[in-house]
RNA sequence: GCUGGAGUGGCGGAAUGGUAUACGCGUCGGUCUCAAAAACCGAUGUUCUAACGGGCGUGUGGGUUCGAUUCCCACCUCCAGCACCA
């Protein structure tokens, strides 16, 4: 009988609701037990659950069901990245409250979860827009306003007309919004940010720590953080008190500083023109460049733009007076918004220097070219070299001059060693309205006031107007926003704005350690003993902003006290995409598979196996409906072998045959196969392929009617075997285990086999023979056979023999239990 | 440009110094059947040869080694991320 579709039906659900009901995966602090947390990203729930999910908390769940096996306490939780824009436009198109529409889809999502029969600790289940989360990132946010991390500034904003809403910079992508890909524009608003930058250095640092992580996600957040040595140096304007400093990594070329040049936005600029000559092109220029959108002014490819600006400044190392110019190739945003130009090793400046017929001068000599003029110059001159017309510092190696004339300009109070990074504050506000509300007061007598704790959790009102238009929807509800002043009871204000949703899952890992902890954010002595987590599964899309924010909140909760670790997440795994036809599996092509059709057909073990084993996990992944129909052949195969083969009950003998040896020998070589291709990085394509050789081995296995031995040796083999392929397809195990009599235990919650590496070890060893580095010949030997004994048997053999033709034999190499080496 | 990764049969992939292509898919042949499907058995890198046997073969070119998919050097192609960051 074959395994049909009604049995993948009943037995699916058989085993689905006996894991539910007797919480087989329910987990509970035990200091005595070692524990294991398994976490796989969190989904935003659009709908149901599409291929991406699948292969994210497939691959999860083999981890956790696996450690379960081998005796870990494991943790395994679930739950929805809730607030979010999605759920604002569905209600603008369908009228639905953006509440109603999300905790619909967690129900939708929910089902299909529960279809794949993944191990989860349903009694941790959370969403991040309860109220019951939500109140804890408004105490969060409190206690970094205590701190000073949480603060509201002024400034120039990225603004995307179409969502009406700010953007962080990380959601700016060339210049345009993240989500609906209009133009961002730049815009002046007073918001809130978290002042990340506090943690910079120690971001940076503790990536060192992160060893399990994939490399390029390490060097992307290192990247990202960006950090810079070099000097900042002050040059005086001409005729005027002020000054201008400027951030360069290469003080090595000072000496060859021949202007200066300003962003746009600088507020040096317009004072310098100010009664020039060029005070209208300057204010051209200015208008010119803010206007335009970041997109044009940072791709790369445009010709360097910019005007002289009238003003001139002194050079503090050699009193040079240079021009100061402004050119849309200096940003505002990093180091100090003006540069020194350095035409002659600086490629930017060399263009902006050609462009504009600026002077250029050497102070680094290529020593490939040491007669070179700056006018036969076609690129700037970046590599090293000895210094020249730098004063003293002539014919100093330039690596060493940078140091040297930093020191020396910090000790003559004409600049100073600094550092600078790409990373900015994270702008949090949103003028949005489903999201956690901000827990500010703003009161005419007493400026901003917190929340006080007691009042906590400010709710977001159910009747407030979406209609994506016109600004925050909170503050069009009177009720929320007509508030008396915590501080002195008079009429006050509430913040309208709501938090970034990157803010609900920076701290959720957390708050799954003791997730129905009404009274504080977490219990802390739980989180101590499940923190890190130890596996992390998700895209590789998170991994600079998600993960770092993340980091940055752990090391927050830390230095309040609440957590221990300095890291949340100990490994970290970026699985690949789901392709069809080559091309990522998506709803906007059209080309999407949906997991439901799949189990209704072959079931959730062969959607799992087959995700498993068509690819590792870290890559990409096409999918191959033959591939499926192959891995439902295989769950079919051991079904049978089960069925028609297993007899319970019988007694092995003492004594073991050649075909018994060898079948003991599969046996333990492929619980070896399987254990280290999951210790050794998750290799579950290989995992499956060593179960795969151990069943064919089972299927040829003779058992003679009526030979117990024999039947007890076959019922050892293929147990072995659904116990290897438990994590995989938990289902069919499970009821495999149940038909061979195993009542007392669920294959889950079985421990995971071990072998012996005497059973390893066979009598004889196959060896083969290569001359001059080719194979030419096959011996069977006994095992660990020396050079002594293999010798004349190697060389007698008529193939070895034909090849060597009588000459002389330089070197005889003996691999033990390998191969033979000959040179002639 | 910078950073990270990858290039192996018809296809997905395996092998991290020792018989290249495990395992699966596909294809071909066979058994069973009135027939088909399913299932099972066998073959399957390429090339020369009637056969026995041999040559070639892991992106390209070099190197180290008795032996290289694996280590080293140079290059090519592709993918991903960042990008006027001073």
């Amino acid at each position: 009988m074959p395994y049909t579709t009604n049995d993948i039906r009943r037995v699916e659900e058989k085993w689905q609701s006996y894991w539910e009901t007797h919480k087989i995966f329910k987990a509970e602090m035990n200091e005595k037990k070692q524990k294991y947390y398994v976490l796989e990203m969190f989904p935003y729930p659009s709908g149901k659950i599409h291929m991406g999910h699948v292969r994210n908390y497939t691959i999860a769940d083999v981890i956790a069901r696996y450690k379960m096996m081998r005796g870990f306490n494991v943790l395994h939780p679930m739950g929805y990245d809730a607030f979010g824009q999605p759920a604002e436009n569905a209600a603008i198109k369908r009228g639905v409250s953006p509440s109603e529409w999300t905790y619909k889809c967690i129900d939708d999502m929910r089902i299909g979860l529960k279809k794949m029969g993944f191990s989860y600790d349903w009694d941790r289940e959370l969403a991040t827009c309860d109220t019951s989360y939500y109140t804890w990132n408004q105490w969060i946010f409190l206690k970094m306003a205590e701190r000073g991390l949480a603060y509201k500034k002024a400034s120039p904003v990225n603004w995307c007309p179409s969502c009406a809403t700010t953007l962080a910079n990380e959601e700016v992508i060339d210049g345009a919004c993240w989500r609906c890909k209009n133009q961002v524009e730049q815009k002046d608003l007073d918001q809130w940010y978290l002042k990340i930058t506090h943690y910079a250095d120690e971001l940076l640092e503790d990536l060192k720590k992160l060893n399990n992580w994939p490399s390029r996600v390490v060097a992307m957040q290192e990247n990202w953080i960006g950090k810079s040595f070099g000097a900042d140096i002050y040059f005086k304007v001409k005729g005027s008190d002020a000054m201008i400093t400027v951030f360069t990594t290469r003080p090595d070329t000072i000496f060859g500083a021949t202007y200066v040049t300003l962003a746009p936005e600088h507020p040096m600029v317009r004072k310098l023109a100010k009664g020039t000559a060029q005070e209208a092109a300057v204010e051209a220029f200015i208008k010119k460049s803010i206007n335009v959108s970041k997109s044009p002014r940072m791709s790369g490819e445009e010709r360097k733009e910019g005007v002289f600006t009238g003003g001139y400044a002194v050079n503090p190392v050699n009193g040079e007076t240079i021009p100061v110019w402004t050119g849309d190739y200096v940003l505002m945003g990093y180091g100090t918004g003006a540069i020194m130009a350095v035409p002659t090793h600086d490629q930017r400046d060399f263009e902006f220097a050609r462009e504009h017929k600026l002077p250029m001068r050497i102070v680094i000599q290529d020593p490939a070219n040491k007669d070179i003029t700056p006018e036969q110059m076609t690129q700037a001159y970046v590599d090293e070299g000895l210094l020249v017309n730098s004063a003293h510092f002539d014919g100093t190696p330039n690596e060493e001059a940078k140091q040297k004339i930093a020191q020396w300009m910090e000790k003559g109070h004409m600049g100073r060693v600094s550092v600078h990074w790409r990373l900015r504050d994270w702008l949090i506000s949103r003028q949005r309205y489903w999201g956690t509300p901000i827990p500010m007061i703003y009161c005419t007598g007493c400026g901003i006031v917190p929340v006080p704790y007691a009042d906590l959790p400010i709710k977001l009102p159910e009747n407030a107007p979406i209609t994506g238009e016109g600004g925050s929807p909170l503050a069009k509800v009177p009720e929320f926003v007509n508030v008396k002043c915590p501080n002195c009871g008079g009429e006050a204000r509430r913040e309208t704005d709501t938090m970034a949703t990157f803010f609900d899952s920076s701290w959720y890992f957390l708050r799954y350690c003791s997730a129905r902890n009404d009274r504080e954010i977490f219990d802390a002595k739980e989180a101590k003993y499940w923190m890190p987590v130890d596996q992390y599964i998700g895209g590789i899309e998170h991994a600079i902003l998600h993960l770092l924010y993340s980091r940055f909140f752990t090391k927050f909760l830390k230095d309040i006290g609440m957590v221990d670790v300095p890291e949340p997440f100990d490994r970290l795994l970026t699985q690949g995409m789901v392709l069809k036809d080559g091309e990522v599996m998506s709803k906007s092509k059209g080309n999407v598979v949906d997991p439901d059709e799949v189990i209704a057909k072959f079931g959730a073990d062969t959607l799992r196996m087959f995700i498993l084993f068509a690819a590792p996990p870290e890559d990409q992944l096409e999918w191959n409906p033959a591939g499926l129909e192959g891995n439902w052949r295989f769950i079919n195969r051991v079904w049978n072998s089960v069925e028609t083969r297993y007899a319970k009950g019988a007694v092995a003998g003492a004594v073991l045959d050649a075909q018994d040896k060898k079948l003991e020998f599969e046996r333990h070589g492929a619980v070896k196969k399987v254990t280290d291709s999951m210790e050794g990085g998750f290799k579950f394509n290989t995992a499956i392929s060593g179960v795969m050789v151990l069943v064919n081995a089972v299927d040829k296995y003779k058992v003679t009617v009526g030979n117990a031995h024999q039947q007890a040796m076959y019922n050892r083999a293929i147990e072995t075997a659904v116990q290897l392929l438990a994590p995989f397809i938990p289902h069919a195990a499970e009821e495999l285990w149940q038909m061979m009599g195993k009542t007392d235990r669920t294959v889950a919650g079985v421990a995971w086999p071990t072998y012996d590496e005497a059973a390893l070890k066979t009598d004889t060893v196959k060896m083969v023979a290569q001359v001059n580095g080719k194979v030419r010949a096959e011996f069977e030997v006994p095992c660990d056979a020396d050079e002594a004994y293999l010798r004349p048997i190697v060389l007698a053999d008529e193939s070895v023999q034909r090849h060597i033709a009588g000459k002389e034999i330089k070197k005889f190499i003996v691999v033990k239990n390998k191969l033979v080496s000959i040179v002639i």
